[in-house]
DNA sequence: CGTAGAATTTGACCATGGTCAATTTCACCG
DNA sequence: CGGTGAAATTGACCATGGTCAAATTCTACG
């Protein structure tokens, strides 16, 4: 069940959010005061789509998916959510304010959740935080138009070689690194059935352009790899 | 060749802009002074990607693309810009000043362009405009999140179903419009071939759901379209 | 008007990636 | 440990929508 916890969030909890790390300290401290730790299982929703936005979020552990439904059921992964990352901020400027997405978590998972309205007011004070704020949006938003092109002008091949290279750059240069999500999850962030992702997968290791072992991925063959998610690929 | 006219821009000019509007009118003065109106012809470019984001535009007449071009030489629209639409705001906060798509003109086209770094300085003491700007920011996030969705959970004949109701709900209550953009460009911003849209629109024809005369699109079963576009349509 | 070049339509064919089904592997929990 | 249900893999098949090519209609402009 999800749980509003009664543990108080802390000034330096607010340190690793992009925006609010940004404030000054004494508004932190009225941030903090209104501000919840939410600890979620692994499967429970946190909010529905079209749900009153009444907070944003920031995940301090776990995992969740936002996500798309059609009428038919289909479901649609927008975005996969790590510690370090806080969601849902732009729900606070919508005209009606209400959550575009689904929010489910994949994992126990604990959050920061800070009260809309307060920010609301803080943001009318503060144009710094509120430069911050744009420029959260404006990354989102080209986030966004780079996930249109990859749907658009790349093939699942394409895709999948760019993910596993942008997974390696963020884990560090070490070439390795832990698929954070399930396979299935990110098939589906990348627009891929998880069977595609499998097969493709599979066909890296045979080409010997990857090492898998258990959750665990070794690129070895770095350049090829781009060639492949920059359609340069000869075979 | 792409002119910065001398003309000046009035304070009326301002008005039908979806931020601008909302300054006052001592600011209104001071940003219509900085603002130039810039001409293209047809096919003519206004920036590519990249460039460094001096200025940020604003639809007058005409009609523009803004799109993407991978590697090997495609082609994705990621919106088509009418008349009354503004553009490339959120390029004032991005980290890097650049411009994150391309842009050319599909007709003769008429653009007031306003500069990045004056509107930026105005945003710093007008809360309120910062506002407005947060939520057309949002807006736009939706807009794509609604396009990633489109593309990945709706075929071509739902995406295409889904746009002829859109256009003509746009256009009023008339179930008729004429469609403002080449037929090749709006079957490449809804993600699909010209030869797959064409394909679709003579079936819509064929099945009755739809008349067309020229560049004129009368629907002729608003409900059948609007199950098509769902999914649930029993065909 | 008439003509050139572009846009659009139509037809025939085919590839990518999805679907369905059968295993195999994995992860959690008693 | 052992077992159970979910996740992942693999194979066989097929549909959607893309490609290529040809015919037709538009449109701008001399």
């Amino acid at each position: 069940m999800m749980k509003a916890l009664n543990t108080p969030v802390s000034v330096e909890d607010l340190d690793g959010h992009p925006v609010l790390a940004e404030l000054p300290a004494s508004l932190k401290e009225r941030v903090a005061a209104r501000a919840r730790v939410v600890r979620l299982a692994r499967g429970e929703p946190l909010f529905q789509r079209g749900d009153p936005a009444r907070r944003i979020y920031y995940c301090r552990s776990g995992e969740l998916k936002l996500f798309r439904l059609s009428d038919s059921g289909g479901e649609k992964i927008v975005n996969l959510i790590h510690p370090g990352r806080s969601f849902a901020e732009a729900t606070m400027f919508m005209p009606r304010r209400l959550y575009p997405v689904y929010c489910t978590a994949l994992k126990t998972s604990e959050l920061i959740a800070y009260d809309a309205d307060d920010l609301s007011a803080i943001l009318r004070d503060s144009p710094d935080v509120c430069f911050q704020l744009l420029g959260l949006l404006s990354r989102r938003l080209h986030e966004k138009i780079g996930q249109i092109e990859a749907l658009s002008l790349q093939n699942a091949r394409m895709r999948i070689a760019g993910f596993l290279l942008a997974e390696a750059e963020k884990a560090g240069s070490a070439d390795s690194f832990e698929l954070e999500a399930g396979k299935k999850y990110v098939a589906n962030f990348l627009g891929v059935k998880p069977e595609t992702f499998s097969r493709a997968i599979s066909a890296f290791r045979d080409e010997g352009l990857l090492r898998t072992e258990a959750r665990r991925f070794v690129i070895a063959d770095r350049d090829r790899l781009g060639r492949i998610a920059r359609g340069q690929d000869a075979v």
